[in-house]
DNA sequence: GTCTATTATATGTTTCATCATATATCACGC
DNA sequence: GCGTGATATATGATGAAACATATAATAGAC
């Protein structure tokens, strides 16, 4: 499973506790790469402590509730340096956007235009989210950081597929503003279209 | 769910078995949009009957084991034009290729390229696929078929999403093949970037 | 002193997806 | 007549993710 991967490649970092890796990793900079939910982070820590991948200390501190710092063993340094070099197929992706085109005969175009509005917006605003995430990566880092360098070099990876997301929904919103979807309210005469002519 | 809905998008076309949807659509032309596994079809399509918003008639037909055959009703066709109708959040994705050049500090470059090209085969592969789909669309469709149209344009937004990643790719193996990560065996001077300079 | 927000961890439930496996009919080759 | 492959449906088990809820300590406001 990748979140204990990335929850090993955290905590390789600096020990943390389960509450730091919520608010401070994946709600922070991983929130555009990766999100977990909060229960999640806590089964997976539990889970990897059985597997011997990560010790626990409670740390008591005044002025706060007790808290378990998790850091890795040998075995979990282990564990993840194999997994980071092990290649893996790309994940499915299933989007909901696309099944409402696929089957949009029947819908009308102010329907379609909100659809795609929204989704466009959405991923507008991820995009705005991963330039603030490469922004602060690239004040932290010094140039010869090879840390820094691939964490841009990953963000941007999801820069490149939302920025093309968004140019694609553009297009898709002016084609159908501009009635060039056949059977719409705006081409009674079916001459103008999205593709082909 | 979007499972259901696509099925229910299936049915309005025409009635079909449980395991036409499955050879003939998702592992067909909705293969690069949506897959679905054959035990979550037939789970699905039970629970679209109980929903009453399809109906099963077994059909026995000589030289073949009996079926079942689905069709919408009214109410199966109302929720279907509702979803479609529905702006909905993009999905979240989680990538771990991603994941893997973030955390790949202590990864050597031979071990990255490998993971990097593996997913750029994939990619590419899936990229393939789309515009095989995408010219089975093209050669069915009548230019005035709003059905058709907004096929291509869905399948047009996996391309544009497999393309942005294949070229994202190979960018990130021409750097890391001419020695631009920090770090690396081919860096020992630290002057070359893949950002900055 | 009581209420609220923040810090911190934990458990129960449900849904979706995957994998494995079971079962049955029929066509066809041999 | 026997195995194999295609057609066809179904169930059990497991895992990943989401959502809700519970609990508890402390700080600070009022």
């Amino acid at each position: 499973m990748s979140l204990e991967h990335a929850i090993l490649g955290l905590l390789d970092e600096r020990p943390r506790s389960g509450y730091e890796l919520k608010t401070q990793c994946f709600d922070g900079p991983l929130h555009p790469l990766w999100t977990a939910d909060q229960a999640q982070i806590y089964r997976t820590l539990e889970r990897l402590k059985r597997a011997g991948l990560v010790t626990a200390t409670r740390k008591r501190r005044s002025g706060r509730p007790d808290r378990r710092l998790y850091e890795l063993t040998p075995a979990g340094n282990v564990a993840l340096e194999r997994w980071l070099a092990t290649p893996e197929e790309p994940p499915i992706i299933r989007d909901p956007l696309l099944l409402k085109l696929y089957f949009g005969e029947h819908t009308d175009d102010e329907d379609l235009l909100a659809v795609l509005r929204r989704c466009r917006d959405e991923y507008q605003r991820r995009l705005n989210e991963l330039r603030d995430t490469s922004a602060r990566l690239a004040a932290e880092r010094g140039l010869t950081d090879r840390a820094a360098v691939l964490r841009q070099t990953s963000v941007d990876g999801a820069v490149v597929r939302a920025r093309a997301t968004v140019d694609w929904l553009d297009d898709c919103i002016d084609a159908i503003r501009a009635g060039a979807l056949p059977g719409s309210q705006r081409d009674e005469t079916g001459q103008r279209h999205l593709f082909g002519s």
